[in-house]
DNA sequence: GGTCTATTCAACCTGTTGGTTGAACGAGGA
DNA sequence: TCCTCGTTCAACCAACAGGTTGAATAGACC
């Protein structure tokens, strides 16, 4: 499932470390040694961090002699921001058509009070 | 600071389930209850997953009696978009770059290689 | 071959997560 | 008052995540 991918990708940059190598890679390719340089936490755990972001389908990696370059798949954002977005934009409609209930009851009431005309049944 | 907020959405939105209660909150608000119904865990499980959801700020709650409705707030999902497109333009305008410099260097190599090569991409 | 560098693997420790059950709380309804 | 409903709290547990150290692998250089 793409659920699944999904689940991996939101959990890798859940990380702070991984955020930021992440940042970093998107300014260019590096390999780990570069990519643990700045942390003061062992190689090994900056390996695993970049496994976890191979993982996830955000990195990839080639050889380049004992070298393991990382690259950024910047394509595996969409999966993210379309699901952001799906749900950013039903959340903003829902939104916007119980603002336009609440104006036209306003409205409705303002007319009321003006011209006393007849009765407001409401849906839900 | 912003970077732990961001990592509590991120790590928020890794869990399967929790981005269903999401995808329920964007439709309308509801109740624990409700939203527990549709999985086989306990309700007491939904309950901690949407202190996760609150604690990330994507949630917020008020009081209805002995309920305890939920409300999405979708303005935090800018926060993470935010983040996501600024490193998605900068690794594609990278990506750009690199193009134009790869179809410059086959032009010159076209021309013979008239010149040296000083420039190798790496940026601090 | 020996050695240096870059990276990974394996074992281990600790704190967190996601789940369970059972009890408690808070507000309506009989 | 007592009861029920919706929700949370507390204790517990298995699994995982992020870190460590030490040993192993794989090329490059002498």
């Amino acid at each position: 499932m793409a659920d699944e991918q999904l689940s991996r990708v939101f959990a890798a940059l859940a990380d702070p470390i991984r955020r930021d190598i992440v940042a970093r890679l998107a300014a260019g390719d590096a390999g780990v040694g570069e990519l643990a340089a700045p942390y003061d936490v062992s190689v090994q755990a900056v390996s695993k961090h970049l496994k976890v972001l191979e993982d996830s389908g955000l990195v990839t990696r080639s050889r380049d002699a004992q070298r393991r370059p990382c690259h950024l798949e910047a394509e595996v954002f969409d999966l993210m921001t379309k699901w952001i977005e799906r749900y950013r934009r039903e959340a903003e409609e829902r939104f916007q058509r119980l603002d336009t209930v609440l104006a036209r009851m306003g409205a409705e009431d303002d007319q009321q009070e003006a011209t006393d005309h007849n009765q407001e049944g409401t849906a839900s």
